[in-house]
DNA sequence: CGAAAGCTGTTTTTT
DNA sequence: ACAGCTTTCG
């Protein structure tokens, strides 16, 4: 009978466990007190922390309400909820799930009044935080070219992420002219947002631990609520995130962060490394373990992924291996432009579609935004489904902007902001004028700019035609708020919106491309108001809001959709594919201009750590390509190939004995440049930038017309080579030098007969039977083959 | 008051 | 190259 129970035990355990090597198996059996697993990329971290969940309810008996699980995206947070659904099958949707921010915002819309808010409070986006410092700077007449509103926006966020109050900053700051400068502004700007009822990103947080500091109590409600408390990519996590950690954790102690110090790639807005090198500093009884073997990549891609990473110095020593084969080695390619970069990923994909691959399988990385949309535009050139993610938001084009606000005006009448953008649009006749009277009434009177706009017919000095127009916005936006009040749904209140303020008759008037693209995107956030409304029954428009400020694109991303994937290598984070692409490994793109100018040594650290996270998305196969120049600010400059390329051993690479000599040549080049004394100087950069064309006939396709080639001339290109442009193209798509029946040598391929030749949109297509690997297709300007006999 | 035209600085990464 | 801001004109 015993028996049968052990028996049972376990099959019981086995089942939760399945597949988990000792460290996670011991990970995941670690239940009281500070544990800290060190998660190498790859390492099955995510599989962890599942199955620890699991593990607590299941086998420990903990109610699933008392697990807090903190994420870094909304989108881990829904997978891992998935996924500790099929583990457990019930009871994986009470535990808490979610990111540092949508937890504050639960928390704080429960509390709001302990802090002086209402609970319909706005969450400010960077915008509104830029229009707001913008008003604050014209008040205080600061001049906005000696102290821009960036500089502003980013002493604020800093001294938030610290947890210093405007009162601090200014005792602290006393003696520093600009410094006091900051202050005062940081103090103005807290003052409009709690009146506008508003918070930004930071104040989420901010605001959260201020009232746990000030009311033990609701602390001590969480302290209770939260007894288990995991948080995931912790080398992330700023000072104020780890304080808020300190305080829940406080009582329980039962601390769980997951990380890889090697993995940390967003100082820039405020994370502190030392958080996870500090955790046994911190919590001196607390568990260390160390995942250190990768399931993910093969050995290839690990091995140069560990080589890069090496040249860190500031870094827990750690290596990553793995029993996968070494598989593919790894591709590198310096393309003449980033146009001719962009067609050879291009035709890369094509090549891996017709072997079976499937899009939804490829990831295109890059390190800016800007690099996107010439690989976005070659994708459509090559009818490859793709997507791209991040970059200017869907919720930040304008339309979309103009009717949030309107939702967020209706939602929340306290504020100034949103009632600024959308009083005159559509166009009114209300003017800065008659708003600047109305906002003084409203202050006079200690009402809001709507309140205010209720009763213009009382403000003195106006004109009684404006006042009547200020009157009507105001009983159109209370109507909208009484249609919510009665019970009407949010999407018949989203459509009445788009009705009766005349925003979508005057875009269908309009009747341009560009007017009826944002209709599109207008009917596609109905669609999501339409989805929300039927996922939550119980949410009011509040919700709505808030779920739109705290979603980023990346958490639409499903696995229904085959397309390939572009997006930043920020963005890549957490996420894996089994072909990668790795764009612009340029020195000044990829390690940023901004990091080798840089005085602080680690943030060049800091991009290799990013190229170590970009190169360990990949399981497969791992793509990397340059240009030799690129367009950057309007200049086109040339630009050496990454460091980080030569930090990878040549014998990973597809051509060895190429990389091999491109690392001597660079070395030589290096030194010459370094002599002349304009290495990284600016006479490399602007305009005085001496243009070499390089041969035309090794180019890649290079047919489009947007191109800055086709303006060449405008680029310090006088008369030397007037034909040039014209030249290049033709001999790009021109005829190739073989005929069908030539026998050919390809550079992978070997020697083969062609078959055919046809010519294609672009490009001529041909058709050659190698004698080692049979028929192939593949385009002319691509395939570079050369007669043989 | 509003639309059009010119001038400026700007790009690293994002919850 | 581009957007956003200022200036200018109707």
């Amino acid at each position: 009978m015993f028996g049968i129970y052990i028996m049972a035990f376990f099959i019981y355990t086995g089942g939760i466990m399945a597949g988990l090597n000792d460290m996670q198996q011991q990970a995941c059996e670690h239940v009281d007190g500070p544990l800290l697993i060190l998660a190498g990329a790859g390492s099955g971290k995510t599989r962890v922390i599942t199955h620890r969940v699991a593990y607590l309810m299941d086998h420990e008996g903990v109610n699933p309400l008392n697990i807090l699980a903190i994420t870094f995206t909304n989108k881990a947070a829904r997978e891992m909820r998935d996924r500790v659904d099929l583990i457990v099958g019930e009871g994986a949707d009470r535990v808490w799930v979610s990111t540092f921010h949508s937890l504050c915002v639960r928390i704080l819309r429960r509390y709001a009044d302990k802090i002086g808010y209402e609970k319909n409070f706005d969450i400010y986006d960077s915008d509104d935080q830029k229009s707001t410092v913008k008003s604050i700077l014209k008040d205080f007449q600061i001049d906005p070219k000696r102290y821009p509103e960036k500089m502003f926006m980013s002493e604020i966020s800093k001294a938030k992420e610290k947890y210093m109050s405007p009162d601090e900053f200014a005792r602290r700051n006393a003696a520093d002219y600009a410094a006091t400068k900051v202050a005062e502004v940081y103090t103005e700007y807290q003052g409009r947002l709690k009146k506008n009822n508003a918070m930004d990103f930071d104040d989420l947080i901010y605001k959260t631990v201020e009232l746990f500091e000030h009311n033990p109590d609701v602390l001590d409600t969480y302290q209770n609520r939260f007894r288990y408390i995991m948080v995931d990519e912790y080398q992330d996590t700023n000072h104020i995130q780890f304080l808020m950690v300190k305080m829940l954790a406080r009582k329980y102690r039962n601390l769980c962060v997951v990380g890889d110090d090697d993995q940390s790639i967003y100082k820039f807005r405020g994370a502190n490394i030392t958080n996870i090198l500090n955790f046994e500093k911190e919590y001196e009884d607390a568990k260390v373990i160390k995942l250190e073997q990768n399931y993910r990549s093969c050995g290839n891609i690990l091995a140069a992924a560990n080589a890069v990473i090496q040249h860190n110095e500031g870094r827990k020593d750690k290596a990553l291996w793995t029993d996968q084969d070494a598989g593919e080695k790894i591709s590198f390619d310096q393309c003449d432009t980033e146009y001719a970069e962009g067609d050879l990923v291009a035709s890369r994909i094509k090549t891996l579609v017709r072997q079976g691959v499937g899009y939804r399988d490829i990831a295109i990385l890059y390190r800016t935004n800007a690099q996107s949309r010439v690989l976005g535009e070659k994708m459509v050139y090559a009818n490859i489904p793709y997507r791209v993610y991040g970059g200017t938001n869907f919720y930040a084009r304008k339309e979309i902007k103009d009717v949030l606000a309107y939702l967020k005006v209706i939602n929340n009448t306290t504020d100034n902001l949103y009632f600024r953008r959308v009083v005159n649009v559509p166009k009114r006749g209300i003017g800065e004028a008659s708003l600047s009277k109305v906002e003084s009434f409203a202050d006079a009177y200690g009402l809001s700019m709507m309140d205010a706009a209720a009763r213009a017919d009382e403000i003195p000095g106006m004109a009684v035609k404006t006042s009547g127009k200020i009157k009507q916005f105001a009983t159109l936006i209370q109507s909208f708020r009484d249609m919510l009040q009665d019970g009407e749904s949010l999407d018949a209140v989203y459509d009445r919106i788009l009705e009766d303020t005349g925003y979508e008759s005057e875009l269908i008037a309009e009747h341009t491309e560009e007017s009826m693209t944002r209709l599109e995107n207008i009917d596609e956030l109905r669609n999501k108001v339409v989805e929300f409304v039927d996922e939550n029954e119980e949410a009011g428009l509040s919700e709505f809001l808030e779920e739109i400020a705290l979603v980023s694109d990346l958490d639409s991303m499903s696995e229904d959709d085959n397309q390939v994937k572009l997006m930043t290598l920020h963005s890549a984070k957490g996420l894996e594919f089994p072909y990668v692409f790795i764009c612009g490994m340029e020195d000044r793109v990829f390690p940023s201009g901004m990091a080798l100018n840089s005085d602080d040594p680690d943030a060049l650290e800091e991009e290799r750590r990013l190229c170590y996270v970009g190169i360990t998305r990949a399981m497969k196969k791992l793509y990397l390509s340059a240009a030799r120049e690129r367009m950057m600010h309007g200049n086109r400059i040339s630009s050496d190939v990454s460091r980080f390329i030569r930090e990878i051993p040549p014998l990973l690479f597809e051509h060895e004995a190429d990389m091999r000599n491109m690392a001597k040549r660079r070395e030589t080049e290096s030194v010459d440049r370094y002599n002349r004394g304009d290495l990284y100087s600016d006479s490399s950069y602007g305009s005085s930038y001496n243009y070499k064309p390089r041969t035309p006939g090794k180019e890649y396709g290079q047919k489009n017309p947007y191109s800055s080639y086709a303006r060449q001339k405008s680029y310090g290109q006088p008369s030397t080579q007037p034909a040039f442009g014209k030249a290049f193209v033709v001999s790009a798509s021109g005829k190739p030098d073989y005929e069908v029946g030539d026998r050919v040598r390809h550079i992978k391929f070997g020697v083969g007969t062609v078959e055919n030749l046809e010519k294609g949109d672009k490009d001529y297509e041909v058709t050659v039977n190698f004698d080692r690997c049979g028929v192939r297709k593949m385009f002319a300007s691509f395939a570079k083959l050369k007669k043989s006999e």
